[in-house]
DNA sequence: ACAATATATTCAAACATTCTTATATAATTA
DNA sequence: TAATTATATAAGAATGTTTGAATATATTGT
């Protein structure tokens, strides 16, 4: 299992534009580069160079159809964190109790904001 | 509600060693600033300038008690995004069926991987 | 008012990321 | 075997991130 730092850095790789929508559309199904060419529009070696980038990292692999690679999901973090990005969240977190416990929160003066 | 861009950003923007070990501990209640210099083993500048990293994009934000800045978590998202860190992903995800369909997938030579 | 405390800001150096262009490789078809 | 197709790799410019060091600001205590 991946250490707390490496799922950190899983997270980083992945919170890119381009990267998520070849991962959204991995979640689909198996896709080759030039499905992805098509789809998003950028070009083909920089397609190439962000699946490099997921499957050096474990995150997508690929196998061999003639020449086409057909690429595939390997990570199951991945589906969880493209369905947070999906998720409603309207409003915000609830604000704080009004006197919380700082470690250092001994003051007693006026509060502002 | 946020953009599904401005979401990738956030995911970028939290998925730092720091700011992650920040939010975790924002999740648990209230802390100022020195309360995290103590903890993380960084200075004092640097955990100013990350947090001010969370607080400009709506991530937190913080209240004044006397000289202490009180910090706390504003978006709802985090919360998920941490719990996801934490959660046991064992294994990968099935692999695809042997004869998937890419767009261009219609060789019929060998495969191999 | 002055000193002390808590925190923020600025700047620059080191480093990493991203994209483009050009080129390479590997498999297939003619 | 030569041409074509699908994809990868390399190199480099442009840009962004991270951190440390120095300094600034704001609030409180004396």
């Amino acid at each position: 299992m991946r250490s707390l730092g490496q799922r950190i850095e899983l997270l980083r790789l992945i919170a890119h534009p381009v990267r998520i929508k070849l991962l959204e559309e991995l979640t689909k199904g198996v896709k080759c580069v030039s499905d992805f060419e098509e789809f998003l529009e950028i070009s083909q070696p920089n397609v190439s160079q962000h699946l490099s980038i997921l499957r050096t990292h474990g995150i997508i692999d690929y196998y061999m159809d003639g020449r086409l690679r057909c690429y595939f999901l390997k990570d199951k973090m991945i589906p969880d964190v493209l369905e947070i990005l999906k998720r409603d969240y309207t409003g915000e977190l609830p604000a704080p109790a009004c006197c919380p416990v700082t470690k250092k929160g001994k003051y007693h003066g006026k509060r502002r904001h």
